[in-house]
RNA sequence: CGGGCUGUAGCGCAGUCUGGUAGCGCGCUUCGUUCGGGACGAAGAGGCCGGAGGUUCGAAUCCUCUCAGCCCGACCA
């Protein structure tokens, strides 16, 4: 039998990178811009952006955060406080050094003015925000503060992958000032609980939460925790953050307060932060061979009607009645919102059109045509699984929103079944080493997935074990999580006593 | 910053060794036949062959210099 045409080439079996990148460019998400290691994030990707914001905004706003924002550009001095976080940011800064440019007399401009104190782009807003938090606290009545901004920031990566990894990105940072640590751990943890609440009931995608090892630790915290999606290329994506700062950054710049007995206290603070990485966990959660596959409750679309109109003597009314179709279904509320319905009228023949939408991943696509018209039905294809069928338009918009409901879950259940597939508890090292270990040396088919081992090594026994395996320590998962059973055990590495069972990976 | 490679139409490439009027596929435009699973035919539009300098009657092709990008390594939300 001859092999089934997909949209996408190669597939996901063939070369997974590869397949990344073009489900993206079917889809016309994003493209590379012409500064190395940015990208442009078109409409069809930025509207999930903004869906994405849309949701965890509110959560945010929900668990009594308010919103602000603070400069793009960071003096260096204040980069220098925290002697962690200096050396974990230094070799990826870009640095302001000049004001103007002038003319270099060779028809070409060149820096001019230099600045007294160079100017780093924010990697991350930690220090700006500190010292302004720092002016803003005095008493324990000020506190607590809960601030979190929507921003770019800069990290110059060596290698870079569109939403993965850019050297400029979109994201938000959560920047909380506590009077305890209690308290601050207390956010830390509630705002890991607000992200995983998002990625597995708005993104369908299951992550585990848990805590990082210190040599994974966010430069200048005290504990850093994540959630850990499973790709379908088994490896694990680092989705969100949420950290402990305890008073490093408090001490460093200067927020202090006096508490209720009158003395002078340093205050604790927190950090947390989700990105335009988040997309693409999302591709590589759901995206096929055909190209993207959303979840309802995150698509810049829910519905494309295809009116079928080549026919001259039907036309006009087979898009009355498409359009008559669009304006009820504007009229259906899905996950508290109308139903955002695209009706596509563009001049391009059937086939080429309803493909375009499979590759954008829209959930529902909707075929309407003469014989549709006449037996007052709609022809439907769900994304997802492919199904095809035609029903009573009046069937069709009842069942509208329990479909894309159905395909919400039904995408969050496939996701958690694949990680529950590739993931095995391990008892020793040789069964850990096979696991990880490809058949074809060269060209290293999808394999492997989530180890669930005990661990007791320090942090150069996990500097060892990545560099021979590129497998690494995803988290520690917290109780109650997935990979979680709190019995202590021996050490698969270095055969030394371990606490619990963690999560190991190869990772992006 | 080390090691390898590539710059030719919007995109993907051939042509370079052996110098002689700039090519192919896709995409784009127009027309026709098609059309509810990705069409076909015809006619078109589109290039400072990355840049500068040289050799030559003549350079995409040879020489020198330069710029940019990609891959592999060290680094990473």
């Amino acid at each position: 039998m001859a092999k089934a045409k997909t949209a996408i080439t190669p597939t996901r079996n063939e070369d997974y990178p590869e397949w990344y990148q073009q489900v993206i460019k079917a889809a016309d998400m994003a493209e590379n811009s012409p500064v190395r290691g940015c990208m442009v994030i078109k409409p069809w990707g930025y509207t999930l952006w903004e869906n994405v914001q849309r949701d965890l905004d509110a959560r945010f706003k929900a668990t009594g955060h308010v919103n602000a924002y603070f400069p793009l550009f960071i003096p260096k001095s204040y980069l220098e406080k925290e002697a962690a976080h200096v050396e974990g940011f230094a070799k990826e800064c870009a640095v302001v050094t000049h004001s103007r440019l002038v003319d270099d007399g060779q028809g070409g401009l060149k820096p001019d003015s230099p600045l007294e104190e160079p100017l780093i782009v924010r990697p991350t807003s930690e220090t700006i925000i500190g010292e302004m938090y720092a002016k803003w606290v005095q008493s324990y009545r000020d506190l607590p503060i809960l601030i979190n901004q929507w921003a770019n920031v800069v990290r110059w990566e060596m290698r870079t992958r569109l939403f993965l990894r850019t050297a400029e990105f979109l994201w938000q940072e959560g920047h909380t000032v506590h009077a305890t640590a209690e308290e601050a751990m207390e956010e830390t943890r509630k705002m890991l609980q607000v992200y995983a609440d998002f990625a597995e009931n708005v993104m369908a995608m299951p992550v585990i939460c848990g805590e990082k090892t210190p040599g994974e630790r966010f430069p200048g915290a005290d504990h850093t925790f994540s959630i850990e999606a499973m790709m379908q290329d088994r490896k694990a994506l680092q989705a969100g953050t949420s950290h402990f700062l305890g008073q490093n950054f408090s001490k460093a710049s200067g927020i202090k307060f006096q508490s209720e007995s009158g003395e002078e206290e340093f205050a604790w603070t927190t950090s947390w932060g989700v990105s335009t990485r988040l997309i693409g966990g999302l591709i590589m959660t759901h995206a096929d061979d055909d190209g993207l596959v959303l979840p309802p409750k995150l698509a810049p679309s829910h519905v494309v009607i295809l009116p079928v109109m080549h026919k001259p003597e039907t036309a006009a009314q087979v898009l009355e009645y498409a359009q008559s179709l669009q304006k009820e279904l504007q009229g259906v509320t899905f996950d508290g919102r109308p139903l955002v319905v695209e009706l596509d009228k563009r001049d391009l023949r059937g086939g080429e059109k309803r493909w375009s939408w499979v590759k954008k991943g829209v959930p529902l696509i909707v075929e309407a045509g003469p014989r549709d018209m006449e037996n007052d039905a709609v022809f439907v294809a769900r994304r997802d699984t492919g199904e095809k069928q035609g029903m009573p338009r009046s069937e069709f918009v009842n069942t509208v929103a329990a479909q894309l409901n159905a395909i919400q879950d039904g995408l969050l259940a496939k996701a958690k079944a694949h990680r529950d597939e590739h993931t095995q508890r391990i008892d020793n090292f040789d069964d850990f080493k096979s696991y990880f270990t490809p058949k074809n040396a060269e060209r290293p088919e999808i394999h492997g997935g989530f180890a669930v081992a005990h661990w007791g090594g320090d942090e150069e026994d996990e500097d060892r074990l990545a560099k021979e395996m590129k497998v690494t320590i995803r988290n520690i998962p917290l109780e109650g999580q997935f990979g979680y059973d709190g019995e202590p055990g021996t050490c698969i590495y270095t055969g030394k006593p371990s606490p619990q069972r963690v999560i190991f990976a190869k990772s992006y």
